[in-house]
DNA sequence: CATGTCACG
DNA sequence: ACGTACGTGACATGA
């Protein structure tokens, strides 16, 4: 096999380990594919009844080191992300990544499945041989350890085989545009992406904890509190029992109320509000809700997620999840740190830099905004951030009719709601309930801002049409975003496909540029020797560790870098606003 | 495993 | 009669 290897120019690759945890995860096994129906497995790290007789782990990793390492020789796989953390674990940097069938599929289909058993049905016509048909599932599932190798075997050799067959028949579906997605953004991407995981950040666990002892005993009063107002005790996290004892005990009447999908009246923020002036224990199951919240998910999980290793959290991205291109992250999510109200934003002081090193965070000013104006070419908006302007202030001058330096606060408020709203795809309805509005005004808010701004009507008119007769829209890079539902007979389904065309070329453009950010970041990171390390991306945020030495140079550059990515193929400028502190919190 | 809820951009 | 702004991930409950 050494001997093919060293002759080898492209090889599938996979690893099989002891678990998802890519950082964690311990050796069994590693599979190499040399052509379509051609791969070897070889067992590291079975246990001795699954595999008596085994190469040493050590032996095996030092022959292929070179190999592994060599960017030459070309490596295909199935989220090579994955592997990379594995090998990574033992000190081998996987190079030559040329190809990736997970990230193939996104490129052609981001909207469907791109496991490899459900690529393989779908693209090659085959069966697999499954996971769960080997170790099982639930808490029966076995470590793959203690799989026999024959059925091993055949499963990992498979898996390299088929990820390097597949990677080869999805690329041969490629136009060009698509083809320079991949390429050119998707795979330089995970590399970022893979760097940043194994970055992780920094979390002080001192200070979260003093936040756990703040809001359990908050919350201890709190249940009390509700206790006497329902005139018994009961679970606050539960929404039935919190239905039963507001609607059935108290007997608060449900006209008008929001119900659950399931037909039951809602408990949700949004009715607990309305009922909160009339009633006192709305308001204190709001109150737990909020802080509840909290505290389950960031101030006693973030420290358990914390890698006795390094002290660090290290989050993973998923790059093949949201159909519009953004990424995903989990375990934990480091995308939803709490940031709209002061408790919960505490949370972020808790995200820190170590001694020397600074937090710095850039965020793009109003990216979506500026690719609706680019995308619309509406003049108006256009020159408002070509001038710098305030363009909420200039929308609700334009739409009220008087001069900007004239616009109230609530007036600005207005035009900012249906700037963004316009975004999603808004309507009357949804204008008029966020802004407290009837329908008719909001009808007539929304036909004087299409009045002054008829490039956006046209532009929301022609995605429209456009997703109609394609069945897809596209960014401005050319990513495909399919629309199943645009011909759903289901006029809701159908109209929720409309706000979906609408709104994906804006999201989906907005993330292509903020990746090519990252690959420019970070190969200036490393062009120009420096120590500073991006450490999370937050859809229009980059966040970096700095060391102080370089903390000007990054003030200067990081903005400068990340306004230009879209050189020359957007008409309206890109800002990145720039803020520095010993957390995540002050850098913001 | 489904449901309801709520955190983020 | 229903739903009504896009895209995500995680938690607690309860069947």
């Amino acid at each position: 096999m050494l001997d093919k290897l060293a002759q080898a120019d492209k090889i599938g690759i996979d690893t099989e380990t002891t678990s998802l945890d890519a950082m964690n995860a311990a050796l069994v096994g590693i599979s190499i594919a040399f052509q379509a129906g051609e791969a070897v497995y070889i067992p590291v790290g079975h246990s001795l009844t699954a595999a008596p007789e085994q190469l040493d782990l050590q032996d095996v990793l030092g022959r292929l080191k070179p190999h592994l390492e060599n960017p030459a020789l070309k490596k295909i796989g199935q989220n090579l992300k994955y592997d990379q953390h594995v090998f990574a674990n033992y000190d081998i940097a996987l190079k030559g990544i040329a190809g990736d069938s997970m990230l193939a599929s996104y490129i052609i289909e981001s909207h469907l499945g791109h496991g490899l058993d459900e690529l393989s049905e779908r693209w090659l016509g085959l069966e697999t041989i499954t996971y769960e048909s080997l170790c099982g599932k639930g808490a029966k599932q076995i470590s793959f350890a203690d799989v026999a190798i024959g059925q091993a075997t055949e499963y990992a050799a498979q898996d390299a085989d088929f990820a390097l067959r597949l990677e080869a028949h999805l690329r041969a579906q490629m136009d060009a545009k698509q083809l320079e997605m991949y390429e050119k953004m998707e795979l330089p991407v995970a590399q970022v992406l893979f760097e940043m995981e194994r970055n992780g950040v920094q979390i002080d666990r001192t200070e979260l904890a003093r936040q756990s002892a703040e809001l359990g005993a908050e919350l201890m009063k709190l249940e009390q509190e509700a206790y006497a107002a329902a005139g018994q005790p009961f679970n606050l996290n539960s929404p039935k029992q919190l239905q039963e004892i507001l609607f059935d005990k108290m007997g608060i009447p449900t006209k008008g109320l929001k119900k659950t999908a399931k037909g039951g009246i809602s408990t949700n923020e949004a009715v607990l509000e309305q009922l909160a002036p009339d009633y006192p224990l709305p308001k204190i199951i709001l109150q737990n809700r909020s802080l509840a919240k909290l505290k389950s998910t960031y101030t006693d999980k973030l420290p358990e997620m914390i890698s006795p290793k390094d002290g660090r959290v290290h989050t993973t991205y998923a790059q093949a999840v949201a159909i519009t291109g953004r990424l995903a992250s989990n375990n934990p999510n480091l995308q939803n740190i709490p940031i709209r109200t002061a408790e919960g934003r505490r949370v972020r002081r808790a995200f820190t830099a170590p001694q020397g090193s600074v937090i710095v965070s850039a965020d793009y000013s109003q990216i979506e905004l500026r690719i609706m104006a680019h995308l619309s070419g509406d003049k108006t908006l256009i020159t408002a951030f070509q001038n710098g302007e305030d363009v909420h202030r200039r929308t609700a001058a334009e739409v009220f009719g008087i001069a900007p330096e004239n616009v109230s606060s609530e007036q600005r408020r207005y035009a900012k709601t249906i700037n963004f709203g316009l975004i999603y795809g808004m309507g009357q309805y949804g204008l008029a309930k966020s802004l407290g509005i009837d329908n008719i005004s909001a009808k007539n808010f929304i036909d004087r801002y299409f009045a002054r701004y008829p490039g956006v009507a046209e532009y929301m008119q022609r995605t429209k049409e456009q997703a109609a007769a394609q069945g897809f829209v596209e960014t401005l890079f050319g990513r495909r975003l399919y629309l199943p539902d645009i011909h759903n007979k289901n006029a809701n389904a159908r109209a929720g496909a409309e706000r979906a065309a609408i709104n994906a070329p804006m999201q989906g453009t907005a993330s292509d540029l903020i990746k090519r950010a990252m690959i420019d970041v970070s190969r200036w990171l490393v062009s120009d020797d420096l120590q500073s390390k991006l450490i999370m991306q937050v859809h229009d945020e980059l966040v970096l560790e700095v060391v102080e030495s370089e903390l000007e140079t990054v003030k200067t550059m990081l903005p400068k870098v990340m306004a230009e990515v879209a050189q020359g193929r957007l008409n309206v400028l890109l800002l990145a606003e720039v803020g520095v502190g010993g957390n995540w919190d002050d850098a913001h």
